[in-house]
DNA sequence: GATCTAATTCGACAATTATCTAATTAGATA
DNA sequence: TATCTAATTAGATAATTGTCGAATTAGATC
């Protein structure tokens, strides 16, 4: 709140920008501030709308509002501009994006060859577990498959079927009864 | 086609990255180029969706192809990324599109004052043209007005009622039957 | 040529977002 | 207090976009 950047993260940022009318606000507010009425007038858009596409920007932290009786004056906030294309050219920022919510699957990225199979199998335990995590994505739930299925599907990510087949089913990811398998639900999964 | 940064406009490029799994990709191809299929992995969506978002990177010039075999292999644009924030930084880039679609109406705006109300209107017969219709399209189409009302709406905007309501109705931009008045479709208007 | 694999295209459905009208809020003014 | 005005919020609907499975294409391999 007290933010002089608002906590807006890129997504925020880029979702604000993407859309033709916000865009043009943005235009015309380049040149000076300006009312709602102003604006929806310019573009051809009711009241309403516009003010909606404003909430967007501010949430961006890319208009900032002063109030004059019940005129709302709406500015640009080239700063952000400013902040965020130079954001832009540091690449560690997407890369920041791609592992977010998956915090745990970071580590796996290391292990994976550019054709996406494992180049190898950690010692540590607590390095194995995202890899089998990983691994076991790659099985849909609410099915079931053979054990020769089970087989493939690993070997196309590894050689050494028989370790992993037993592992993921040791962390309670595979479930087995007979000869048939089928994916348990990640809630479930153990360490 | 040969465009060394593709036609593509900021419009483009921003709702090319408006989007979480699209800038994760972006995120993932800022390490080394990666296949379809390890992408979509990587973010754990069917191979269509990601190879749907990747042809939106590249039609923004985000992301570059390059064919081995059946697989294809995408590569991060980063110059693309770099040209792109130095026009951020450009007010007038954004101004240009604010205009965009309405190139008639762009003079109006220097008539304009921040409130919306013309601020004068000019003597030549080419420059009133655009500020009318600018003023008629407050007009709705398929309603009626009365006199009253047309003057209210007017009134709006220029205290000088009877001079634009005749003057629209001149350029068939309003019709008139008895006290009554509607608005034409804006290709009926003329000169 | 037949088959296999990686990727794309197609068509359907789901989810998200844009837009409008109507109702509401908040400030200014009578 | 009543009223007027500018803006926002709510609720409904329309338009756009994301996702998937199925079908298709294009290159590689047998």
């Amino acid at each position: 709140m007290t933010d002089p950047l608002p906590s807006a993260d890129l997504l925020t940022f880029f979702k604000a920008l993407a859309h033709e009318s916000r865009l043009k606000l943005v235009g015309l507010l380049t040149e000076r501030e300006r009312s709602v009425q102003e604006l929806a007038s310019l573009v051809a858009l009711k009241e309403p709308t516009v003010s909606h596409h404003l909430a967007m920007l501010k949430e961006a932290g890319l208009v900032s509002l002063r109030q004059d009786g019940n005129t709302h004056w709406y500015a640009l906030e080239t700063k952000t501009l400013a902040a965020r294309a130079k954001t832009m050219l540091m690449k560690e920022k997407f890369a920041e994006l791609a592992v977010a919510g998956q915090s745990e699957d970071k580590a796996v990225l290391n292990y994976l060859t550019p054709d996406g199979r494992l180049k190898a199998f950690p010692a540590t335990q607590k390095k194995r577990r995202p890899i089998l995590a990983w691994l076991a994505r790659h099985f849909d739930e609410g099915r079931t498959y053979s054990e020769a299925e089970v087989n493939e599907t690993i070997e196309r990510r590894h050689h050494d079927r028989e370790t992993f087949r037993r592992e993921m089913v040791g962390h309670k990811m595979l479930a087995r009864k007979g000869g048939t398998y089928w994916r348990l639900p990640e809630a479930e999964w153990v360490s």
